[in-house]
DNA sequence: GTTATGAATTATGTATACAAAATACAAGAA
DNA sequence: TTCTTGTATTTTGTATACATAATTCATAAC
């Protein structure tokens, strides 16, 4: 194996990495809601002085992740059921949106892609492997998103979907939900395949809010 | 004249302030699209020094105002065509779900708010004042996005605004296209008074649809 | 025992200093 | 002239130092 001599040499500043790394943590859950995260303890961990670390603090604040107080430090932004309530019908119509737009633009091979994904979806839901199945469910969202051919809306549902994906782990859907939201599945891939913007869009509409119900559901176990 | 010695003492970091500035300065135009924003001159303008600017920058990066290449430093965005034509049905979209939640949850006070705001801003367009209009225009906008009761739809709304704000002066209304916004906004009363959430979002997606129309014609000219 | 007060400590906000990269520019070669 | 190539300057990236606010904790008053 040899390593690509003509690739352009990765240097990106401490501040980007920073946030991509305290993003990451934070979205998977490492670092909890409510945490406080001191910038001296952050440094030592990190091997960074406190300049970039701000840096990135800020940019992580803008996004929603963390909370900055004046002169008193940052935690980590709690996921209430205030804030599910909000963001789950935004990403709905940010969806809607997208199906829309996916359906004006798609290609013929995206959509294979798509169907394909599909069935191994459906075949992940048939032997119970949640985690494969909502792997597979998320690529399939992110073709859709894709092919809306709109980057700045890609990127905004991306931003908050990170914010709610915290509370993924909660959602540990019952078979009802589960079979029902296989359902939906089937008829996403219909609307799509038939180019059906506006039916698409009704679709993935409900279908987050039937996400959020979901959530909710687990959330008051 | 007194002073509220109850009010709260206002001290806020630099950063905060800075990027409230640049920010203001950026939306209304003062600060050009490309322009480079050397952080030494900002500096000596503000009189700060770099470490508040450059988070101050971080977080109007993130709102995607400005450009930051590693090394190279940071520039104020361009606002191509296709910007404008990605924002705003991302706009319609938002406004859509603002005014379907506003119908659910706008108390009478409100309406009747919304209804002389209208009025106000009808007389406005009968005088020509196109300035005045736009004014009222924008308070109507945020009635009905307060009204939704959804900060996080709010806060995306504005930033998205903000994003598209430069393009505001481009647009010189023809005598057509701005009678054909006022009728439009005579159905939005309409359907708001009548608390018609699915008939009002057909309307405000339509409406931000005309609105790119409107933008784009007077950039092609 | 509880509350209040103040010094000591710690954390955050800002400025400055140093390192490294990019840019500008001048001198020399084709 | 035009294109290199090397150097000086400028700019950005990062670390450190200092200022100020918040917190902790011990002590004193009730």
């Amino acid at each position: 194996m040899s390593i690509d001599v003509a690739a352009p040499i990765q240097r990106r500043p401490l501040h980007n990495e920073l946030a991509d790394r305290l993003r990451h943590m934070i979205v998977e859950g490492e670092l909890a809601p409510g945490e406080k995260l001191a910038e001296k303890e952050l440094c030592g961990r990190f091997g960074v002085s406190r300049t970039p670390l701000r840096e990135a603090m800020r940019v992580l604040a803008t996004e929603g992740l963390v909370q900055l107080t004046p002169n008193r430090g940052c935690t980590v932004s709690k996921l209430t059921l205030a804030d599910l309530d909000e963001a789950f019908p935004i990403m709905g119509a940010l969806e809607a949106l997208s199906g829309e737009l996916a359906c004006q633009h798609i290609t013929d091979a995206e959509l294979t892609r798509v169907r394909e994904l599909h069935e191994r979806m459906v075949a992940k839901y048939r032997s119970g492997a949640l985690r494969d199945y909502f792997k597979l469910n998320e690529q399939i969202h992110q073709i859709i998103l894709d092919a809306a051919r709109n980057p700045t809306l890609a990127q905004m549902q991306l931003s908050l979907s990170g914010r709610v994906r915290r509370a993924r782990y909660m959602a540990n859907m019952s078979p009802a939900r589960w079979a029902a939201a296989v359902a939906e599945h089937e008829k996403i891939l219909d609307a799509l395949s038939a180019r059906d913007g506006k039916r698409l869009a009704v679709i993935l509409k409900q279908h987050l809010a039937n996400k959020l119900q979901t959530v909710k559901e687990a959330l008051t176990e």
